[in-house]
DNA sequence: GTGATTGAACATCAACGATGTTCGAAACTC
DNA sequence: GAGTTTCGAACATCGTTGATGTTCAATCAC
């Protein structure tokens, strides 16, 4: 696990924590914990005080983007992998924002398609590409996850048609259906799969059994579940197809 | 003078060249020049062939973008540092691609400001700060450049309306007006000329003399013009305040 | 078939980023 | 205000990465 994690992890369980004690903890330099506290500050993850930081995630929101990118990777490419083998070569996909997604993006990266992804990081992943057709979508970019928002975004996506939505979640289950974090988000979710006659979900199996604050649709709107390990049993009830990867 | 840079103009001026050759013309050894063809290729800039490369550059067109980032850095820093002055905080601005812009992109990565960039570079200089409010308009990025172009974003572009734009070019005079050399890039100049209240130019001297091939907007459309020589007395007549950095 | 050309694999080296150390300045405590 | 703690700038160190060169087997052109 990465200092930084590490470090994250320690200050929102105590609340706050002193330099020293991380220090101490990770083994590093009380210098290199004050660089790292500033990064994680600058990322919204704390809040620096002298002597020590304080924890500003909430229960319900999630951790930043920086933070989940190196997290359970090997679940997040056999996912990933599950995922592009499902899109045939000439479809048009609109990609949802996160960390699974963005790897989905890598994997696109030579293939012959039409991709519109909804966040920065993957726009930046497929921007090299000679074999496809990068469209971005307008918005503004949240901050650390650069997905893109707002009215722009919305108008981006309704403005077309296409043959696949990958999206990413937060939670997933029959009984709540797919749920995000952020409302901006859902709404963008929410367009993307009503733009799209095909809606994978590529979803670890942690969240399956989490929900979190923004609804965006019943289970039952999306065509394919990609999971790494068994979950809701309820999902193949509701008439979705489960991939396990 | 980088190796690429001058591979890409010998080949150029001898329309092909061996891959000897440019081993004796650069001192490198012949497996880098292969390695340097092979990304020069992959930029589009010349055509492989066994034993050489044959440049695919036309007269009309211009070199590629990783090609004149690095040319004229401190004509572009002082451009840049100009425009950057002349734009207040609060204000909205749509900057355009460019390597130029790109500079002024990097300035104004600090201040308070709402800035729509034009080209995926902009927006990556620009998406790590936290006290500018980032928008990005849609469209399909052009291949190096990475310049929006299309529908999506003139939509985008023509949903707002902005205090100031930023604008490059390929060519400037008061006779010919502002020229590009991409008649999509045109397009979306001049529908950010068309939705900023205030438009100034960032132009290199070498730009006042030349002319390329897609008409933008006459010189009169602009309010300020910032180079970093002097050049066409015409511009000043024309009613747009010349800005020698 | 023969010689030139290519690209993969490995070696080497310089550049860069990350970390630790030191020390003067600033900020808290009393 | 004196003393102590914390901070961050500056420099040193080290591991990693990327660029370049070399070798050699495979491939291509004639």
């Amino acid at each position: 696990m990465s200092r930084l994690k590490q470090i994250t992890e320690a200050v929102r369980d105590a609340g706050s924590l002193g330099v020293a004690d991380l220090a101490a903890l990770t083994g590093a330099s009380e210098m290199t914990i004050r660089r790292d506290l500033e990064v994680l500050a600058a990322q919204g993850v704390l809040e620096r005080f002298r002597g020590g930081a304080r924890s500003l995630l909430l229960r319900g929101s999630e951790p930043p983007f920086a933070l989940r990118s190196d997290e359970n990777p090997d679940a997040k490419r056999r996912i990933a992998a599950a995922v592009a083998g499902l899109i045939a070569d000439g479809e048009s996909v609109v990609l949802d924002s996160g960390t699974t997604c963005l790897e989905v993006a890598r994997l696109l990266h030579d293939r012959r398609l039409t991709v519109m992804p909804l966040s920065l990081h993957a726009v930046n992943a497929l921007s090299s590409s000679a074999s496809l057709t990068l469209l971005v979508p307008g918005g503004r970019p949240r901050p650390g996850e650069l997905a893109l928002t707002g009215p722009l975004t919305l108008a981006s996506i309704s403005a077309l048609r296409f043959d696949t939505a990958v999206i990413g979640c937060c939670g997933l289950s029959a009984a709540q259906g797919l749920t995000a974090f952020d409302l901006e988000d859902a709404a963008v979710k929410r367009a993307a799969i009503a733009s799209a006659r095909r809606v994978i979900a590529a979803v670890d199996a942690s969240k399956l059994t989490r929900t979190a604050l923004a609804f965006v649709a019943p289970a039952s709107s999306l065509d394919a579940v990609v999971t790494d390990a068994d979950g809701d049993e309820g999902l193949a009830a509701a008439g979705v197809a489960v991939v396990t990867a």
